[in-house]
DNA sequence: TGTACATCAGTGAACGCGCGTTCACTGATGTAC
DNA sequence: TGTACATCAGTGAACGCGCGTTCACTGATGTAC
């Protein structure tokens, strides 16, 4: 790892790695071309030699904290058995991921005016949609309504993960017991239905 | 308007005026002390004699936006009459606020380091809270439940603005239906039965 | 197996720019007497 | 009603800094023959 020759460093690793670490510091404040070139020890423009540019290093770190929040999303899904607590599980582990790591949070959504080289592997969406599926193929909700509800869920959880990680003082308490009232409240938007009737 | 005479100009509300102006072409981009003095044609230090700073500069902008968001959710509110009508109004408006207005919305919830001068008059979150104050005062929620259908419906709804009114290629379409079902589904969640089981 | 050479992946210095902020200073306004 | 003077609200130039990007160049690697 320290084998910091001159030639042949993985140098793109390497940045990918330095902007990770900023971003959870102080998420996108010092994601510059100059910046993490200095952090890693290299000429700035040795940058342009694995990014097109400034934005696109941003947009491949961006990446990689979306590729981070799938990751954990998937792990906390391994845990849970019936699909409404997988389901469920998704969203949590949003949330915490937004409350434990808002440099990275903020990082994985902030606007870039470039796109990153290729797609999220895994995709965030695509795991929070899996879900929805699952979901759709338990017959809890009907195969036309699986946009719709994963764009409401989605929503729900991205909203709140940005207001209750944000500075304003009338955001949301970050307690466990809102956040599962949250989910409650998301599910009933899902099923349109009480989990009384379903039962 | 145009009397920019040496002293006694309201250069504080040009100040703002300039920068929402510039918030709705560019969002956050352009809202830098010396590049909003220029715009009012001004010496840069001139707008220390009004903001402390220019974070806090951009907090009055931010406020400014967040402002206007309430005003339109205090207007659409106004034509309606049942509260349940009431409240998917302000729902709906913070969404159109957010697609039709993308750089003043991205604004009104940017980050600053600094406070804004005063509080939020009107303030968004106070106008979202009263209509669900609303619900509750015609029984349709119980009053332990007014903090958290608050951020329930707020995170839906600012979750949904901030995706659809994004870059990401899966975000949610902008389409009525689409945004009527959400207003739908985030009922569901509020009043935790289904609409036909209500009445 | 050795060598010539193209290519790759970096160096190091510099550019123009806009940023936030500070300096000493000044023209206009308001007020006390 | 006039005047002296404090205060207010600006000017204009400059600072140090970090930014994205570009220049010509070079050391290391890989490959054809």
């Amino acid at each position: 790892m320290k084998t910091q020759k001159y030639h042949h460093g993985n140098l793109e690793a390497a940045l990918l790695e330095a902007g990770v670490r900023e971003a959870r510091i102080s998420g996108s404040k010092n994601l510059g071309v100059n910046a993490l070139a200095k952090e890693v020890s290299v000429s700035p423009m040795a940058v342009y030699r694995h990014f097109s540019s400034g934005e696109g290093l941003k947009a491949s770190i961006s990446q990689q904290a979306r590729e981070e929040l799938a990751r954990r999303m998937i792990e906390a899904i391994s845990h849970e058995t019936s699909v409404k607590e997988r389901f469920e599980a998704t969203g949590r582990t949003y949330i915490q991921f937004a409350l434990n790591e808002p440099g990275l949070f903020s990082v994985a959504f902030v606007a870039c005016e470039a796109p990153p080289k290729r797609e999220d592997s895994p995709s965030a969406w695509m795991v929070f949609q899996d879900s929805v599926l699952d979901l759709c193929n338990e017959g809890l909700i009907q195969a036309a309504e699986v946009r719709q509800v994963t764009d409401f869920a989605w929503a729900a959880v991205h909203g709140y993960a940005n207001l209750a990680g944000g500075s304003d003082p009338m955001r949301p308490k970050a307690e466990p017991e809102i956040i599962e009232g949250l989910l409650e409240r998301i599910w009933f938007g899902i099923v349109k239905e009480s989990v009384e009737i379903k039962k």
